[in-house]
DNA sequence: TGAATTCCCACGTTATCCCATGTATTGCCA
DNA sequence: TGGCAATACATGGGATAACGTGGGAATTCA
C-alpha cells in the first residue's frame, strides 16, 4: 500500500529514488509502472498489480455495459499505451524519460504521493498548490475519517 | 503485459525490431502474431496466449448465445485467418510482411502500442492523431483511473 | 542462376548496474 | 534516559551491458 509523501532530488541523468516505503509495497519485482496523467501536469504510477486491476477494470465494464468499447479503447491508449515499467536498481533508483519530465514539469526535484493502491508523482511547488486546495475540498465533504468501516 | 509505445524504423529489408519490453510479454517462443485490423489502416497482434484467447473466446460466445455461428466464422476468418506468426530473430527484429505494411501505411517507421492483453501497430503519424482523439475522448468519459477496486 | 529471405556479426548510443560516500535514522546498552 | 554503534537511505560517479540499427554472408525457393 502506497503511504505518505516524499520528495526527492533528480540527478543529472534524470534519476531519482523511488521512496523506500514504496519499494516494500510493489512486493518483489523491483519496479514501478508509471504514465503521465490525462487529468494534469503530473505522473501517476504504480505497481504490476494496479496494472492488471486496471486492464480487468476496463475490460469488466465493457462487459456489463457501463464502458463503451471505443472509450474503452481510448482509455487504453492513455493509460496502458503511455504507460512505462521503470526498473529500480539495487539502489532503489529509476530513470524518468524526459517525456515524463517535461509532462510534469520536472526539473530537479519530484514529489511522491502515496494514494492507497497507486501514487502519484508531482513537481514539489505544483504539489503544495493541489494540496492546499484538496484541504479546502475536504472542509465541504463529509469525512470518511470516523465512519470507516471496522 | 503490452505496455507503453515505440518507434523503430523499418529498413529497406521491411525488417523492425520488436520493442524489447513487448519481447519479455510474449515469453520465451521468440515470435508475435499479427493481422490487419478491420477497424482501420494499423495492424493488431499479440503472442501466442491472446491467439489462444480469441479462439477460446469466440467458441464461448457462440456456446452462450451471444454470438451467431455465421457471424462466429467470419471473425475467425479475418482475425485468425489473416494473422500470420512473425518470429524475431536473436536480435529481436521480424519482418513485416508488404501486405501488412500496405494496409497500415507503413514505409519507414512504425509505432507499437501496448494495450496490456495486445499491442497494435501504426504508421506513426496515423498514430500521433489517434492519439490525440483517444486523449480527447477520454476528458468527456468516466475515468477508470482513481477509482480503480482495489 | 537470380532474387528474396534468413541468419549472423559489428557499431554507436543509451540505459542499466554496481561501488562508494555522506547523512539521517534506528536500535542497543549502559 | 543518554550516548554510541549499526543500519538504512538517498545521492554521485564510473563501469558494464542492453538495445536498436546497418551491412554482409549464407541459405532457400523459384
Amino acid at each position: 500500500m502506497f503511504l505518505s509523501t516524499t520528495t526527492n532530488t533528480i540527478d543529472a541523468k534524470g534519476r531519482t529514488s523511488v521512496p523506500a516505503p514504496f519499494r516494500d509495497a510493489v512486493g518483489d519485482d523491483a519496479a514501478i509502472f508509471v504514465w503521465p496523467s490525462v487529468r494534469g501536469a503530473f505522473l501517476e504510477g504504480g505497481g504490476k498489480a494496479l496494472m492488471e486491476s486496471i486492464q480487468r477494470e476496463i475490460f469488466d465494464r465493457v462487459m456489463d455495459g457501463t464502458l463503451q468499447p471505443e472509450e474503452a479503447e481510448a482509455q487504453q491508449v492513455m493509460l496502458l499505451g503511455e504507460a512505462r515499467r521503470l526498473g529500480y536498481d539495487k539502489t532503489g533508483r529509476i530513470v524518468l524519460p524526459e517525456a515524463f519530465r517535461d509532462h510534469a514539469g520536472l526539473s530537479d526535484a519530484a514529489t511522491f504521493v502515496g494514494l492507497g493502491n497507486r501514487f502519484q508523482i508531482w513537481q514539489p511547488a505544483a504539489h503544495d498548490a493541489r494540496k492546499a486546495s484538496a484541504a479546502e475540498r475536504v472542509k465541504n465533504t463529509p469525512l470518511v475519517m470516523g465512519i470507516v468501516r471496522p
